[in-house]
DNA sequence: AAAACATATTGACAGCTTTCTATTTATATG
DNA sequence: CATATAAATAGAAAGCTGTCAATATGTTTT
């Protein structure tokens, strides 16, 4: 998994935002339209739209539609991308000096 | 490890922008100099100091003052919190629904 | 076809981020 | 002690982000 700096930031800025977070702690109960998340978020649709959008492009949720709904869940794929890639970039190779270098 | 929705944007706000993306890759061969990172770096001395408090800020790296210098690192126990809290964050319910809800 | 509803898009504005230059603080050296 | 060096801070400018009101798009129902 070969991921560009700026792609790495398109998916950690979805966590930048407390709504967003949010949100995402919201979908940890499963699958939700978007009419219950704006029940839940103090924020008007439009808002909302903006912060799913963000969510859904950094792979982390993704968005289903089903007539005039569209419902939102956490990708389990796109999580553990973003976990990997976590992981991948806070690794210190094993050649490096510890703290004497 | 219970952290605020505010804390966790902390953490994430730090992999938010290409420069620090990219000296957190620096930081994967060792502790380095704020003066090396900046000669990599392309940007002012200020700018990198703010980089690197954010990045500070955030626990995924720490800095350790040696006479007028300041040599930065990736903090084991600050990737490893950021791991385990994305990693929380993202974990959908044992008892949601599918996608039959 | 018209009305109602759910969501997305547009455009505007306030506030935050990134960046720079200039300056300050702290440390080492002649 | 004066000078040089490394890093942090202050202040300002440009650009980006989050937010809203207004509007558009798409879908269902009457």
């Amino acid at each position: 998994m070969e991921l560009t700096n700026k792609q790495i930031t398109v998916i950690f800025k979805a966590l930048c935002d407390e709504n967003r977070v949010q949100i995402v702690r919201l979908l940890q109960n499963g699958e939700k339209c978007a009419c219950r998340l704006l029940e839940a978020l103090q924020c008007t649709q439009p808002t909302l739209s903006h912060h799913m959008k963000i969510l859904c492009d950094s792979g982390l949720v993704v968005g289903r539609k089903e007539g005039k709904w569209m419902y939102y869940s956490i990708s389990a794929e796109g999580t553990d991308i973003a976990v990997q890639c976590l992981r991948e970039l806070t690794k210190v190779s094993e050649s490096s000096g510890c703290c004497c270098k």
